[in-house]
Parts: structure tokens; sequence; C-alpha cells
RNA sequence: GGCGCAUUGGUGUAGUUGGUUAACACGCUGCCCUCUCAAGGCAGAGAUCACGGGUUCGAGUCCCGUAUGCGCUACCA
């Protein structure tokens, strides 16, 4: 039976990278009728928080990704990991190491690191040598048990190399030279990040590791920890990483708010889209095939189609237009536009109430006329909130005129001031109201009064909509009705605001 | 500094065991459609397949080197 997990640390929102190894994840387990695990790595007590777990918890329901059996907190396993540490100690496998624990900050590591590897060159200095490793176990005990502060670090074999092959890039070999005898248990006792991911996936029984490329070279001391506690290693398969658009590492520090997947919750696209687009970020089927539902990209996943370049997510800063990649933002359109209507229904409900146009007509009575509705409009919409902004006039008499809009299709011809009242008058006349008596009552008013067709169209679509683009004329006249459509040519509201406008200047 | 990984048009990707004009999607340009804007249709620009050697009749595909990028290198995860 095959098990995966995903095991995010809650230190944050959920990052789309994170959340897209969620769905590998995911995918693999649903593909191959195993199990699919979540496991919170919540060891660093000082920047986990319940808010980031809920955060996560939420961004895996709202792509659809549902766990099996109980969440894991990896802090309450806490007891067990330093049970394997002393275990290990007691077999000689691992050692206690009496050095005093240097104090550093964060931002020096980074330098630390290099500064440590150059002397190391220089002067031929080698910082795996640690007096304590040979050190008696009695003599090891009795400091131990004085009290005196150690860490536990893992007894690297000095001579040979591991070896894994890795899903997705292939065969990996490391010199047990190249690594540091690792510290297992810190000096208060803390169990460290290898240690405790190596436990839990033993003791979840974890079949695959699927995780970011970041991991590979941890994986090779994970490989070693499983040896010496006489484990069977898992599978692993490393995922490219996604990069930002100067092939940096994306953060939110430095990127904001399009790393977090709430994010594009927030912002209106539809769960499906932005997973299916998550799923081409260094993934792809042999064929040409793009848009995949849930089912599909299940039935068509494979871990072989996994790439072995990070992928960058395309998206620039300071433009709203492409405040995120083109490609997640066409995917969301399209998903809005075809998905299945009663699909879409309740993503637009939820959208319409959170902005107080919600009626419950709607659920019965207007039914048909929202479905109707939400059709035509959702054509030329790209996310969710279109449906509220945009869309707003289609559900409130309260909404505004787009400025652009009123000095293209009113402000040019003065005339519609007059003309479009009595367009209105000419409209209430008709019975029945329709698409067609509709569109045969504007042209034949327009060569009356020898204006071009197009004027009229454009001027009632600003006066109905507030704005310069949307569907067809009559198709709107037919969904708003008679008595909103004659109403709102009638209205002054645009002129007014325009007067506003003038006064102002 | 060391180790590892990667490198196909602006971006995401296809390119089967090496074989004619390097394919698809997004984006971009133009045209058609048209009451606007999309969608849709058509056409197009954009890649000496990072660079340099080599193997071969022939290499994006194999080998070596270089460069660049990324990752790891912590008593962080």
């Amino acid at each position: 039976m095959i098990r995966v997990r995903f095991a995010p640390s809650p230190t944050g929102y959920l990052h789309i990278g994170a959340a897209r190894s969620a769905l590998f994840n995911w995918l693999f387990a649903r593909k191959m009728g195993g199990k699919f695990l979540l496991r919170i790595e919540d060891t660093d007590l000082q920047r986990s928080t319940e808010e980031s777990t809920r955060s996560i918890i939420e961004g895996l329901r709202w792509l659809g990704l549902d766990y099996d059996e109980e969440i894991v907190f990896q802090s309450a396993n806490a007891e067990q990991h330093r049970a394997a540490a002393n275990k290990l100690v007691a077999e000689g496998k691992a050692y206690r190491d009496f050095t005093p624990k240097e104090d550093r900050d964060d931002a020096g590591i980074k330098q630390g690191i290099a500064d440590r590897a150059r002397v190391q060159s220089t002067e031929g200095t080698d910082h795996r040598s640690n007096s304590y490793r040979d050190l008696a176990s009695e003599e090891s005990d009795r400091r131990a048990a004085s009290g005196e502060p150690f860490a536990v670090r893992l007894k690297v074999p000095r001579e040979g190399k591991t070896t894994f092959s890795d899903i997705v890039y292939g065969l990996q070999e490391r010199n047990y030279s190249e690594i540091e005898d690792l510290v297992l248990l810190r000096s208060d006792g803390h169990p460290l990040y290898n240690l405790s991911v190596v436990i839990d996936d033993i003791d979840m029984c974890i079949t695959h590791v699927i995780r970011g490329q970041d991991h590979i070279t941890n994986t090779h001391k994970q490989i070693l920890l499983y040896e010496a506690l006489g484990q069977p290693v898992p599978q692993f398969a490393h995922l490219p990483l996604i990069l930002a658009p100067n092939k940096g590492k994306l953060s939110k520090r430095k990127h904001g708010e399009v790393v977090s997947l709430t994010t594009y919750r927030d912002r209106g696209f539809v769960p499906a889209a932005f997973r299916n687009f998550l799923a081409l970020l260094g993934w792809s089927a042999s064929d040409t095939k793009e848009i995949f539902g849930l089912e599909e990209l299940t039935k068509e996943f494979s871990l072989e189609g996994i790439g072995r370049a990070n992928a960058i997510f395309n998206f620039q800063e300071n433009d709203p237009r492409h405040w995120t990649d083109d490609k997640a933002l066409w995917m969301n359109a399209e998903y809005i536009r075809t998905m299945p209507l009663e699909e879409l229904l309740p993503m637009v409900k939820a959208e319409l109430r959170a902005n107080k146009l919600w009626r419950e007509e709607y659920e019965d009575d207007d039914r048909n006329w929202l479905e109707r509705t939400i059709d035509l409009i959702r054509q030329r919409f790209h996310t969710l909130k279109d449906f509220s902004l945009q869309g707003r006039a289609y559900f409130s008499d309260d909404f505004d005129f787009d400025d652009a809009a009123v000095n293209k299709n009113l402000k040019t011809e003065p005339r519609l001031r007059e003309l479009l009242p009595a367009l209105a008058d000419r409209l209430e006349a008709l019975d029945p109201f329709s698409h067609e008596t509709a569109e045969a009552a504007l042209r034949q008013f327009a060569e009356e009064q020898g204006v071009k067709t197009g004027l009229l169209i454009n001027g009632s679509r600003t006066m109905l909509t507030g704005q310069a683009v949307g569907p067809s004329m009559f198709e709107i006249f037919d969904i708003l009705g008679k008595d909103r459509s004659v109403t709102r040519l009638r209205s002054g509201v645009p002129w007014f605001d325009m007067m506003n406008v003038l006064v102002d200047v």
C-alpha cells in the first residue's frame, strides 16, 4: 500500500510551491489507490503558529485535496524522537557532543558557512573532526550524568557513500566525507528536523517521499538515519523548484502575496483552475493536453512526467494586469467560461453574498434568470470578483459608472441626453419585450433619428451597466427586462456625475 | 570555498532507442467576425536548442570541458 505525506511547517501562509508539493503527493496517492497523509512539522515552536496550521488546512481544502487519517503534529512525537536518538547513542551509532553551543543569529549563519569553508580550505582544518566522537562511553555517560549539557550527533561513517535512486533526478550519490556528523538532539534536548522527519516517516509507514528539490542533500543524511535505525528506506521523488521571475527564490518577504495560496482564493480564482495551473508547473502529460479536471489529472498523473528544471513563476510586481502568471489568469478565465454552470453557481453565490448582492429569490423564483445572467456575463470574466465588480449592474441598481465609458459612449454625443430617454419611451411601449423586439425598435428608432445604431447601442450599454464593454446589448435588454432598462435609460445619473466632474474641474 | 542539480523562443512545456523546414499552450502583432469588449477563426513575429570542443554520414538528443543559475552546506525547517 502506497502512503505519502505532505509535511509543511506552519510558519506562515501556504506557499504555492508547497501547495504544488501537496498536489503532486495527493495525485500520486489517488492514482495509486494509496493514502495521502498530512503532518504538521511544528517542532520549531518559536515560529510555528496555530493560525498558520489553520491556513494550511484551509488551503488544502480549497484545492480539493482531502487527506486520509488524522493529522499528525510532529511536536507531539518529540519524546519518541528523543528516545530514538538515545537508543542510537546506546548502540554506539550516535554520540554526545559536549562542545558548548555557539550562539549565532540567523543572519550570521550563511556568512558563517562560507567563512568556515574558506578557513577549512586554506588551513586544511577539518570541521568534521570532533574529539567527542570517540569518547569512551563510560566517560560520556559520567559527564552526562553530572549534568553537563551535550548535543547528540549521528556517527557518519568515515568511508563510503550513500546512494539512492531518485524517481525524478535519477541516481544520486554522496560521499560520507561530505556529510557532517549531523546533530540529532540539541543540547536542550530538542529533536532536530532530519531526525524527526525520519522517525515520523517510519512511524507513518511512508513509502514515497515527494518533496522539493531543496531537500535532496538532506535525503542523504536521512538515509543514513534509516540505516542506523535498521529501517527500510522509502522511495524519493524530488520536485523542481518554483522560482521568481529573476530566477531567485520565491518568498513572501520579497514577493508579497503572489506566493500565498490564499491570495488566489481571495482574488477570485476557481480552485480547479489554479490547481490545473499548478499541476502544469513542472509536470506535463506527454501529449498536448493542458486543461485537466481532477479526475483526468489523477488518471494522467505520473511521477515520471515531472521535469528536472526549476520553473519560473512569471508575474510582474508593479503591473496590476499581470499581478500573477498570465497563464494562471488565462486558465481561470477559461474555467469560468467553460465549466459546468452548476459548479460555478455556488462560487458566484458566495461572491455576490459577500458583497450584499445576493437575493434569496435567486434560489427559487429567479433561479432561471440567475442562470441565464451568469451564463451570459461569465463569457468575458477573468475572476470570480468580476461578478460583483464589472457585473454589479446586473444584480443591483446601485452601481458605478466607469469614467472612460461615460466619456467615450455618452459625453461625445450630447444629443444622447435626449435620444436615450426617447428610446426608453419606444422600449416601454413594446409588448412583448424581448431580445428581438428591442433590437427592432432600437434600429428603427436610430433610422428615424438619422443616427448610427452603434451610437444608441453603446450609449445604452453604458447607461444600463455603467461600462463600455460587455455582452451584446440586446441580450442585456432582455436580461435586465423592460422596467430596469427603461428606468436606467431615463436616469440622469451618469450625466449628473459628469457635471460634478466638470464643476470640480 | 565544497558538493549536488539544472540549462529548448518572454513564460510553462513536447521532442520516442541521434535522421528532412524544432512542436504545443500562455503572452505579443495583424486580419476576419462585430453594437463594444472578450471568445472564436485565420495569419504572423519570436529559438543559431547556454557556450566550446568531441564521437558520428548525421546531435536539441551521446561524451568532455566552460559559463550561468539554483539548491544544500545550521544545536533552522
